[in-house]
DNA sequence: CTTTTTTCCTATTAGTTTCGTAGGAATTAT
DNA sequence: ATAATTCCTACGAAACTAATAGGAAAAAAG
């Protein structure tokens, strides 16, 4: 049950896009060392979100990417499952109605879909422009100054 | 964000003790037939419960196992827990206080606390005896005719 | 005391996924 | 022409998943 790095860099990298993104595009180098993260790596990732049309790039010198829509429009859920497919905790909820095999699997599966209900309810609450804010909040407060974690 | 194998079947198994223990213990063959779930893997799986001292075991024959407490005393998350490791979305939540070394990693943390409280809200909140209970419902409306599913 | 049934223990394995690294091609601003 | 940047594909090591397998140990039944 855990989101893969993928996901969390995808985040990550969206929103570092939402917070030095302007008029210019930035260039995944910049967000590779921001982030610290690998460029290599970075090039995969957002390669699927260019494919999702989620950012666009800009080719050659001064290139870079930017997103494609507004901070508000790309919710958390949205990009993570575009890297990480979908969310539900089994893989019976991905498909619509699939019925029951034996007495208690209506149980569990009633069990499963709350626990999707559930994430679902955090992931897709929050957009790319609620994270930005948290980060600015953040700033003000003097956070960050200790080191040591790896998210 | 997958429950593994083995938590599903963790769960069914607990549950089976549940709706099928009594006085007697169960036998492993009769769980395995029932929740149709190779003997060999069922062992693996109880092996861990059993060292968690959440089942007991009575070997020979008419041995078997027996839940060790009350089904109302085992919480989803508990056995999930034991089976898959911490249920935390992402690894920096599992230990206490890890303090953040990026601007925005206090923002996406916050978002992950949302998240792992909001799974732990759904594991958490549901017992054994619930499960068994809607098993009950289930089976009184006729439900779980059809086949095709592999929860 | 032998047989049978059951749990218990450990090893193996095929396949998949994760988490990258690597090399170079294509594009384009300067 | 050069250099910076995205783009594309392949490779690989390590870990994890989902089992299968063989047999040892315990104990009830006959």
């Amino acid at each position: 049950m855990k989101i893969s790095t993928k996901g969390r860099y995808a985040l990550r990298l969206m929103l570092d896009l939402t917070l030095y993104g302007g008029q210019k595009p930035v260039r995944l180098k910049e967000i590779a060392a921001r982030q610290e993260i690998s460029l290599k790596y970075l090039e995969q990732i957002i390669s699927v979100l260019q494919k999702g049309r989620y950012v666009k790039s800009i080719r050659g010198p001064q290139g870079g990417y930017c997103l494609m829509r507004e901070p508000k429009d790309y919710t958390v859920g949205q990009i993570l499952r575009l890297i990480e497919g979908e969310l539900a905790p089994v893989a019976c909820l991905e498909e619509a109605a699939n019925p029951c095999s034996r007495q208690e699997l209506c149980v569990t599966l009633r069990l499963w879909k709350e626990l999707d209900l559930a994430i679902k309810g955090v992931v897709d609450k929050y957009t790319l422009a609620d994270l930005a804010a948290w980060s600015g909040e953040a700033l003000e407060k003097g956070c960050c100054e200790q080191r040591g974690c790896e998210q």
